[in-house]
DNA sequence: CGCATTTGCAACAATTGATGTTGCGTGATA
DNA sequence: TATCACGCAACATCAATTGTTGCAAATGCG
């Protein structure tokens, strides 16, 4: 595999959840992810069950927010995936026999465990609502320049 | 992929070889990682090219260490097997039109681009000797225990 | 009630990069 | 000259996300 993009493609979803009207599709959001619908679903559902989003079945179903975006930090999303592996390099062996090895293995942890702690509080202390805000500086930076025009696409 | 092991498997490799008496064989390295001989010349060609090994082909070659362990950082060690990707998650589209895509990028760029400088600042700051030394801290205290000889296998 | 819509879920294929494996060439040594 | 050991190319294996198909279940509209 390449990188795993879930944590990613769900906060790019729900801060689109929280600016349209109304539910939004496992279809439109394949759309704006450039995948499928059940992936869509597949990924969807962690977030459902940790309380993030509700989905209706049915003629006008699809998802919503459960909460307000300031209500939810990246690291909430980055569990409700599933607290996918961080890093991609690693031990041979998480629990060799080899002395020498063992020595290795408790540096290299020791190294990577601080990083990620670091990572981990970094994704404790951003909102949704926060990247939301970004957008919209980006956004007003775009309309300032000429490149696009109001009420059109983001 | 599972982990991508390559730096671990080197600097295991690279401790052993310091305490060895003449060169290392791939075929006794191989041994010692559980893997093939290739896998360790393929692997090794890294250390080679950057200069921390050599290698002798033909009757008593192997593989030699071209400077002393105090002398060799595992940040060296992860730059000499090609820098390999430190994370497994990342965007879904690293230069996306989206501006709401833009901003998740941003947010998570950030905060893993901090990580990253505390994990490659860490691997900067350990040498194959500190590594070396724990070894020598973990044979002493096994020694002490009783639960393995003088003299026999590390 | 019948039908279109939409999620839920299981099952399987595709993809990607490290790792595993085989084969052959080259240089060095006894 | 025979053996040892690295060098390298080519292909298979593996694991986990991602992609895809099919079908069941629930909701709402006419």
């Amino acid at each position: 595999m390449q990188l795993d993009a879930r944590l990613s493609r769900m906060l790019h979803i729900l801060i689109h959840m929280d600016r349209l009207d109304g539910p939004m599709t496992s279809e439109l959001a394949a759309q704006m992810l450039r995948t499928n619908p059940v992936v869509v679903r597949r990924t969807m559902a962690g977030l459902r069950d940790a309380g993030y989003v509700r989905s209706e079945k049915g003629h006008g179903g699809g998802w919503t927010l459960a909460r307000p975006l300031d209500a939810i930090r990246i690291l909430d999303i980055y569990r409700a995936v599933g607290e996918p592996r961080i890093f991609s390099i690693g031990p041979a062996d998480p629990n060799p026999q080899c002395l020498v090895e063992q020595a290795v293995n408790a540096s290299m942890a020791a190294a990577m465990q601080e990083a990620e702690a670091m990572l981990i509080a970094r994704l404790g202390q951003v909102t949704l609502a926060q990247i939301a805000a970004d957008f919209d500086q980006r956004y007003a930076a775009l309309l300032a320049t000429g490149a696009i025009e109001p009420l059109t696409g983001h």
